[in-house]
DNA sequence: CTTAAATTGATAATGATTATCAATAAAGGA
DNA sequence: TCCTTTATTGATAATCATTATCAATTTAAG
């Protein structure tokens, strides 16, 4: 059966408050602020196991590299200049219409990854010309 | 300068003539079978700098493992049962509902990737219950 | 035909992730 | 409360896709 460890309870504590989007890396160092004993494979695996159950949102960020997130209501927008990632909140009617699209398939999960140039970066652009 | 060779026109004739979302590995193989003398650093490097270009759409599979795709009319589903991946066509009004959803950011590529049963593996388990 | 530089192929290096395994600790029952 | 079972942990080694390196080759312009 399962069991709920204090590892465990941790990890997922320090993901539930981080408003970023940490790569492992970035979630191992905030968890070691916290407590510094918990191996890195325990990390994997608490995160993957929450995956899989659908409680964590793995965003697939370029070169092989995931980011993580708690959240489910939003999808995630990168700036190829900046590299920075904004959350994308998409209205109901968009996403009804997605799945509508898609029947009869039965979704259980939607990833969309928008790529492009934010605001910030296009008005800096702009100015430079 | 930029240079065409002969290796750069048969990896992405192989790429174009596939309609699987190959892997790394599975497009290896079918480049070996045509020309086994090119090597794989080759057709990473060449892969890597299409998808800059914006030639070849980069699919993530879970699994730190991507899927290359040519075509860009389309979008992704996979099915948790199955493993399968289709392609999904989705109407211009989503798209354009979608990008105005998004504005002022200025968009270069939208990945939309779903997950979830297709309607095969849904038959089958009907039918078992 | 020459030449400069981009590209290639082979190989080593990298880096994230996963597997292994003995030690630890959670949860249920005596 | 104290066992007992077994999932989980931590440390480490192993794996595997990808990237860097570098001498040799090949492209394309003059």
């Amino acid at each position: 059966m399962e069991r709920k460890t204090r590892q465990q309870q941790l990890i997922l504590q320090v993901l539930a408050d981080t408003k970023t989007h940490p790569t492992m890396q970035e979630l191992q160092a905030l968890i070691a602020k916290v407590d510094p004993s918990i191996g890195q494979a325990t990390i994997y695996r608490t995160i993957n196991r929450c995956v899989e159950k659908g409680l964590v949102k793995r965003i697939a960020d370029t070169g092989l590299i995931y980011r993580y997130d708690m959240n489910h209501d939003h999808y995630h927008f990168k700036c190829k200049n900046c590299g920075r990632i904004e959350d994308v909140y998409l209205s109901s009617e968009i996403l009804t219409s997605l799945s509508e699209a898609l029947a009869p398939k039965k979704i259980t999960q939607v990833d969309i990854m928008i790529y492009g140039i934010c605001q910030n970066c296009r008005e800096k652009n702009e100015k430079e010309m």
